[in-house]
DNA sequence: ATTGAAATCGGCCTAGC
DNA sequence: GCTAGGCCGATTTCAAT
């Protein structure tokens, strides 16, 4: 697996700034043919980089609820899985997980039920701490700066570089260091389900 | 000014989850031809409700620095503009402010020189009291439920409805509630510029 | 209906074994 | 010298306006 060189890094900002551009406009800005670009962007996608294309939108201008930041206190070991079913819900927009078990939640609330949102999506035995704040301004900037890729095997843990490879099972994308952890991975994974 | 309606959130919704989806392809899915469709994202973004395409990025995979959440008390009076100047910063990528006077920024620090990072775009002694969390996980999904449009006029705050109209000055756009309130924001405006 | 963009395919070039 | 990967150009099919 290549890492990522400066035309890729390009192509990613470009279409941050505009995700509709056309091929062939990329094309022209880093000085490649369009299928080279198209080549490209599907590589992006494939290993994961690029999540999807999407919209930004100004939510200031609609009437969906009260926006508001949720500041949670969870165990450390149930945090993912409360980060994941917190996201799944349709009035909130992000969540953010920080390593000692605090989860941040930006959602849209009706008048100031709060925990109701969040007894829809997890168990509020298991949080510690709860503290809402009325948003009032959100700014979203993204920028790559002259990142390179960092996987990690799944696998061994070890660096992935030049050598990986990687795995799309049931929608999620799994990167490997080498072949042999990429079919051990994959065995492991098919006995689990034949078992299940 | 229209309100929208449910196959502008169709669109919306449909754009949110691949934003380069062909507009036939929206058309089919609407019900409608595919320049309708064209009009219709073309307003949207008029209205400022799309504020651009763009992507949504997996970080977890890029090794720009390492992904922290800081979190801020600053005077409430001065919070808007510090809010915008981190969030000018290259390595800031969400600036969440609420209404009592906290940002929350999701930044890429090197090793972990957040005051660094900081001093760059605002005065340390404004701060009252500052967190940092490293941020394991981030999730984004974003969706507009049933939402309607709630723009208040600049010129006069009352609510804008079918007769608003909306002018578009230095990149930034103004609603009215009606051509009045517009034609005097217009006039003081020039006013204002001329003087300057 | 015209103009323009996306996808596809065969062939070329280069790097690495 | 052979293979694999990346790119190009032409073509055809499909989309934007």
């Amino acid at each position: 697996m290549r890492d990522l060189d400066e035309t890729d890094r390009q192509i990613i900002r470009l279409l941050l700034e505009d995700a509709r551009r056309p091929y062939s406009d990329l094309a022209d800005r880093v000085g490649l043919s369009a299928p080279a670009v198209s080549d490209r962007v599907d590589r992006l996608r494939e290993i994961g980089v690029i999540r999807s294309f999407t919209l930004d939108l100004d939510r200031s201008l609609l009437d969906g609820g009260t926006p508001v930041l949720v500041d949670l206190d969870v165990p450390v070991a149930r945090a993912g899985e409360m980060r994941n079913a917190l996201a799944e819900l349709d009035r909130v927009e992000h969540v953010f997980q920080t390593a000692d078990g605090r989860l941040l939640v930006r959602a849209l609330v009706d008048g100031d039920d709060v925990t109701g949102l969040l007894a829809d999506a997890i168990d509020l035995d298991e949080i510690r701490r709860v503290d809402v704040d009325l948003l009032v301004e959100e700014r979203w900037t993204p920028t790559i700066g002259d990142a390179g890729l960092a996987l990690t095997c799944v696998e061994c843990g070890n660096t992935v570089t030049s050598e990986g490879e990687s795995l799309l099972i049931d929608d999620e994308r799994y990167h490997f260091c080498c072949g042999s952890c990429s079919s051990n991975f994959e065995e492991r994974f098919d006995r689990i389900q034949r078992n299940a």
